[in-house]
RNA sequence: GCGAAAGUAGCUCAUUUGGUAGAGCACGACCUUGCCAAGGUCGGGGUGGCCGGUUCGAGCCCGGUCUUUCGCUCCA
């Protein structure tokens, strides 16, 4: 895999993001917060259509799904039922010189078997009673003392040069209410699926909903990952795109199937070519899956997962009956049996969708001049339905009439869709500046306008233009965007 | 987290050995023009990521720190 081409396209990519208002770093007066970014004027509004497209195709394409929108705050034993809460509290710490990594209990517990090897039983109970105690109080600095006290070294490079002890907690914490020492830790979801979960029951009952049937919801969720990276591929504020859909057991197999088809369609509907995507098998599969399997997209930095199809069995339900005492089960008329559904989950990262579109989009093109010269343009290709701004409309002057008429359609299509007016600046230059945001079409008023009332619309991917009756225009954006 | 590279105007980059910063594009106003990045005049914008050190003097040398990208590691 090469790698210097597309380091510069990705870099080109980022750029441009920031330059025409798509993506900031956060806070970036303070010299930005790490792995955190903001989205500008358009990038906003790319976001919130790609998300809106998601939206009406699977719970307005769908008859059988529905929405919910669920608080980002969730009771702390809904983390403890989904199995987020245990095995990732372990504090670590890493050897400067090995650069090997060790949970800080095996390392002391390690410790204290050698002791007890050399028959110092006492000082080893003394050891493992000191542990217990700091790793209660979550004293950190005290381990490390500990471990520096009793010359624990590392077994690959014998050395004790260590660094801080530090605890890789997946979920970010507060507290809720004002008195912290009441340890009422509430966390921020790492993930959007429990809210769906957990209103399993309420969102069947009122909507009446017959399995199989889906549940589907987009929403911010954290996770104070180790390492994020790649621009807005791995955040630790992120925005997931997901849908719940609640099957009879045993039939898990053909939904999983079916919505890993159902997936991939979407993604081709937006006009990117298939050869970008790939179907990623998870062989190591999580505690709650019997399968799993990632759609995967050549960004500009190698292929990296997009999307998850997840068959969750009832691994989420049957933990939160559980944990919680109540019932979370169906009842089937078609067989007369009541049983726990078994779960297929799609969940899509919009934040990487966003990547998807933008790195799918971005091109330096080299336009061959009919004088022979040539000359260079940054288009983005975005698909029309998802595009920030639909439509730009530009007099060819700013006199003559031809704002007023101008305006008269920006009044008329802005009801419909999103449109940018200018009059400033050469022609070229203001199409250019369309190519740059990915806006689908521009049209321009002249003076033939206003004797026939007709104006030059302008395609941004061919450059092409047509003469079309004014009036016809906003006819003719809504049906390429819907 | 470890290692490498980088950080100068909104963007891309100059400023060869230390002597208090420039260009192109972009941005604003006006004039001229009018169908694919036009020309002219004027203008706004940088305490050189941040902090400290060496020096008479630091964008440049040294240390620390923050941020970004890349490689490894991690990714329930």
């Amino acid at each position: 895999m090469s790698k210097t081409p597309s380091d510069n396209t990705f870099q080109a990519i980022i750029s441009h993001a920031k330059e025409y208002g798509f993506v900031f770093p956060s806070s970036e007066i303070y010299d930005g917060l790490s792995a955190v970014y903001d989205y500008g004027p358009y990038g906003s509004q790319l976001k919130k259509n790609i998300r809106d497209y998601w939206w009406a195709c699977m719970t307005q394409m769908n008859e059988n799904i529905v929405g919910i929108d669920a608080a980002i705050f969730m009771h702390p034993t809904t983390w403890k039922a989904s199995g987020h809460v245990d095995g990732f509290s372990d504090p670590l710490i890493d050897n400067k010189d090995s650069k090997k990594r060790y949970r800080v209990d095996h390392l002391i517990e390690g410790h204290a078997e050698k002791l007890v090897e050399r028959g110092e039983q006492v000082a080893a109970d003394n050891l493992l009673a000191n542990m217990d105690a700091l790793l209660a109080k979550d004293d950190f600095e005290g381990l490390k003392k500990l471990i520096e006290d009793n010359k624990i070294h590392c077994s690959i490079s014998g050395t004790g040069n260590w660094t801080e002890i530090r605890q890789f907690n997946l979920m970010f914490s507060t507290e809720l209410g004002s008195v912290a020492e009441d340890a009422n830790t509430i966390y921020l979801r790492p993930e959007t699926a429990q809210g769906i979960f957990v209103n399993f029951l309420n969102v069947q009952k009122t909507a009446r909903m017959k399995i199989p049937f889906g549940i589907a919801q987009t929403g911010k969720a954290f996770r104070n990952e180790i390492v994020a990276r790649q621009f807005i591929f791995r955040m630790r504020e992120f925005e997931q795109m997901e849908m719940q859909f609640f099957i009879k057991p045993g039939t898990q197999k053909e939904w999983y199937e079916h919505w890993k088809a159902e997936r991939m369609k979407w993604h081709l509907s937006l006009g990117i070519t298939a050869d970008k995507y790939r179907f990623h098998d998870h062989v190591k599969l999580a505690h709650y899956a019997d399968a799993a399997v990632d759609i995967e997209f050549e960004f500009p930095f190698g292929f990296k997962e997009v999307e998850g199809i997840h068959s969750r069995t009832d691994f989420d339900l049957t933990r939160h009956q559980e944990f919680s005492k109540k019932k979370l089960q169906y009842f089937d008329t078609e067989i007369n049996q009541h049983y726990v559904p078994y779960v297929i989950e799609t969940s899509i990262g919009l934040d990487r969708m966003f990547l998807l579109i933008l790195s799918n989009s971005y091109e330096e093109e080299t336009i061959n001049k009919e004088d022979g010269t040539t000359d260079s343009r940054v288009v983005l290709h975005f698909p029309a339905r998802i595009a920030p701004n639909k439509l730009a409309i530009l007099p060819l002057t700013k006199k003559d009439g031809l704002p007023e008429l101008a305006k008269e359609l920006m009044d008329e299509c802005k009801k419909s869709f999103h449109c940018f007016y200018e009059e400033k600046d050469a022609i070229g230059k203001r199409y250019r500046r369309q190519d740059a945001i990915g806006t689908p079409f521009c049209v321009t008023i002249d003076h033939q306008t206003k004797e026939d009332g007709t104006v030059t619309i302008r395609y941004r991917d061919s450059m092409l233009q047509e003469r079309i009756p004014m009036n016809k225009v906003k006819s003719m954006v809504l049906e390429h965007i819907s």
